[in-house]
DNA sequence: AATTCACTAGGTAAATTTACCTACTACTTT
DNA sequence: AAAGTAGTAGGTAAATTTACCTAGTGAATT
């Protein structure tokens, strides 16, 4: 009744990512594991072939879990990704959940809780334990008031942000700003690997929903 | 100082029409002059040669002054409009004038009048009376609360700006709805057409601004 | 019976966006 | 000095959007 299962890790302590990409593999329903160090390797190697599953380690250089995570969950709606972190941090759970992830699970999780997780999201979409259902409530309490971070967004890709929600085109703001239009599109690009959204709609709602609009 | 004018004037009352052509014609600062019968026909003009000034009548069957200024606002920025009517009604100029045309005259003005309108929204963009300040000034009043309307769309074509909003492209839609992606095209060409706006983010503007979303 | 409207679908072309690259410069920070 | 970052700009291709048409069907209205 179930497919064999693709699946990838991404973690940037080499021993940790080997060790888990050999548990995995012995797993009877694992087809196939790959491994990044790296959120940028990951979407990688999602571009390449998307996974089934994604065990995602939350702190990673160059590009971090949550980043890859929103990207990944933005272009390929398909794939389930388990966080997987060190720390027991309520808002790190409460943020990942929020973003759409579908388990987290800490590093210190027995192998059979990880074979749970993986078999879990695959059929109902979301592995819950004690951990992330306490998080969660906590996160429900003060969650309304939950006011979300500009990410690291420099001047220059606001400005384009904010023209581009006056439904000016690249080659508009190009001359607005006395750039090349491929700057621009460059800018909006980053733009949208930032936010971790789909297209230029997705940096508007982004906008408006964290009210960058004047 | 100031090149010859082209302006457009558009009227149902084929009489009035042509008698203000006439009368725009004979001013030494106009240069040419092209009629149209509703506000599609003065859409077709524009696109093909958008003129300085228009002079649009309020009321017209087929599309009326409201939609197509609208329309020529949001794809000509550089035209500019002066509304024609009948009518002395306040929440009609409130209207006109927050949508940014750049004046309104009452049908019974004098041509002396005209002819001051024209070359003040020329020169500044705008031409105030008596009558505009004053429709203004109460506007202002109640105009935080001013609630637009929810033109004329179709169940399908909020169903397909609302997954629009969502960030998916049109072929993705289609396959939600079932239907080809050649019709939600035309849904999201006829969507920008109605709203007068630009392009796909207008609408997502509109929507937020509008509050269609759930 | 005729008209109108919403919804459907397609053709054709042009314009724009998006993805994925490389690469240089100026300015910080380490 | 080396590394990192923001901003700039370009190449190449594919995907998507947009503009402007025509046209059929079914339901509702005149």
């Amino acid at each position: 009744m179930l497919e064999k299962l693709t699946i990838y890790i991404a973690d940037d302590q080499t021993l940790f990512r080997k060790g888990m990409a050999r548990l995995l593999k012995s797993f009877s329903f694992v087809q196939e594991v790959k491994d990044a160090a790296n959120g940028k390797e990951m979407i990688k190697l999602v571009k390449e072939q998307a996974p089934d599953v994604i065990l995602m380690d939350y702190e990673m250089p160059v590009m971090d879990g949550k980043e890859a995570s929103a990207y990944i969950l933005a272009h390929f709606p398909g794939v389930k990704i388990i966080m997987l972190s060190f720390h027991n941090e309520n808002n790190h759970i409460i943020e990942m959940m929020q973003m759409g992830t579908h388990s987290y699970l800490l590093k210190n999780a027995e192998p059979e809780e990880v074979k749970k997780a993986i078999l879990a999201v695959m059929q109902n979409d979301f592995y819950s334990n004690d951990l992330i259902a306490t998080a969660m409530r906590q996160g429900l309490v003060k969650a309304s008031a939950a006011k979300p971070k500009i990410t690291s967004l420099s001047d220059r890709e606001i400005e384009v942000l904010k023209l581009t929600c006056e439904e000016l085109s690249s080659k508009e703001i190009a001359e607005k700003l006395n750039i090349s239009d491929r700057t621009v599109q460059n800018h909006r690009a980053n733009l949208i690997q930032k936010l971790g959204v789909r297209n230029t709609i997705g940096m508007v709602r982004f906008a408006y929903e964290h009210q960058l609009l004047d």
